[in-house]
DNA sequence: CACTTGACCTGTCCGC
DNA sequence: TGCGGACAGGTCAAGT
């Protein structure tokens, strides 16, 4: 679900609703969703104060004066939205329905400040969690420790993204783009869309890659996922920032759900197919396989 | 070891 | 209307 934009436009609205505030209290309806001792909530949640929020591939990262973080993955259908204690009234906001109907069915995990405010964790599917972790470990635990490089560290040039993606270079690029352990915060609507910028078909297998596409293939994913953050993130279905409000993104893509409407560039009709098990969309004619694929 | 597929969940949409 | 199946933005374990 949400992607590394998604997740950045939540760091960013929370940054701003939710740091310096102190929290009262948490609570889990699943355990998949969150789960802790109640020693732990009590020593290192309740009275701790947020410090920062940080992002690191599609995770966010909560620090918290105890010296711990609390770690969250959306994954499909996760959603984090702050309400603070004063009811919104009058309409006419898009994102009103939400906010007055929360906590629903879908609220995992709510966490209260000494403002009053509410952050609520509303997981649909419940793959989705929060862990609590000791700030200083973060990067020795499970999912931390196997991530790729940010693609929006200034750190990443294309000759970094050449040689993590031929790490893989018997598979589709577009397996390749999904896998975090080899570039960190690309998921399904981003892979198709930098690969649609950069011309290659999302099949192609990494080895025949040339130069030229790998730069191409840099700048195309630096240019779509700041596109994203600005736009606000993509709401498909579920996502929505730390006020409730949908991304605008979709609204500019240009082969992601775009199956049978015309490619922007080179006018024939951009297809929907599996790639790597997952919807795959692009031009046939602007984005072609080097060779036949045989079998 | 490299790579692919199923499982994890709930909800929605589409065809019959 | 109802029912079955496919599909949905991610990741991991288990399979080939």
């Amino acid at each position: 679900m949400p992607e590394l934009p998604e997740v950045e436009t939540i760091k960013l609205g929370l940054s701003k609703l939710i740091v310096g505030l102190e929290i009262r209290g948490i609570s889990s309806d699943n355990p998949k969703s969150f789960q802790s001792s109640e020693s732990d909530i009590t020593n290192f949640i309740i009275k701790a104060k947020i410090i920062d929020i940080r992002r690191r591939a599609k995770a966010l990262l909560i620090e918290l004066s105890s010296k711990y973080t609390l770690a969250i993955h959306l994954k499909m259908t996760g959603q984090l939205v702050y309400i603070g204690s004063k009811k919104r009234y009058g309409g006419g906001h898009p994102s009103d329905s939400l906010i007055n109907s929360l906590p629903d069915k879908s609220t995992r995990v709510t966490i209260t400040f000494n403002n009053g405010g509410k952050l609520f964790f509303n997981d649909q599917r419940k793959f989705g969690w929060i862990r609590l972790i000791p700030t200083d470990q973060i990067n020795y635990i499970n999912f931390f420790n196997k991530l790729g490089p940010e693609p929006l560290d200034n750190t990443f040039t294309w000759r970094i993204l050449k040689d993590r993606l031929r790490l893989r270079k018997n598979s589709t690029i577009k397996s390749v783009l999904l896998d975090q352990s080899i570039v960190a915060g690309i998921g399904n609507i981003y892979a198709d869309e930098s690969l649609w910028g950069a011309k290659i078909h999302p099949a192609k297998l990494v080895k025949y890659l040339k130069s030229n596409e790998y730069i191409n293939l840099h700048k195309e994913i630096i240019y779509v996922l700041n596109l994203s953050i600005e736009k606000g993130g993509s709401s498909d279905k579920n996502y929505v920032d730390a006020d409730g409000k949908k991304g605008s993104y979709l609204t500019f893509s240009r082969v992601f759900r775009r199956e049978g409407q015309i490619c922007p560039r080179c006018d024939h009709l951009i297809l929907k197919t599996r790639v790597a098990s997952r919807g795959t969309h692009y031009c046939p004619y602007c984005q072609r396989l080097p060779r036949k694929p045989f079998k």
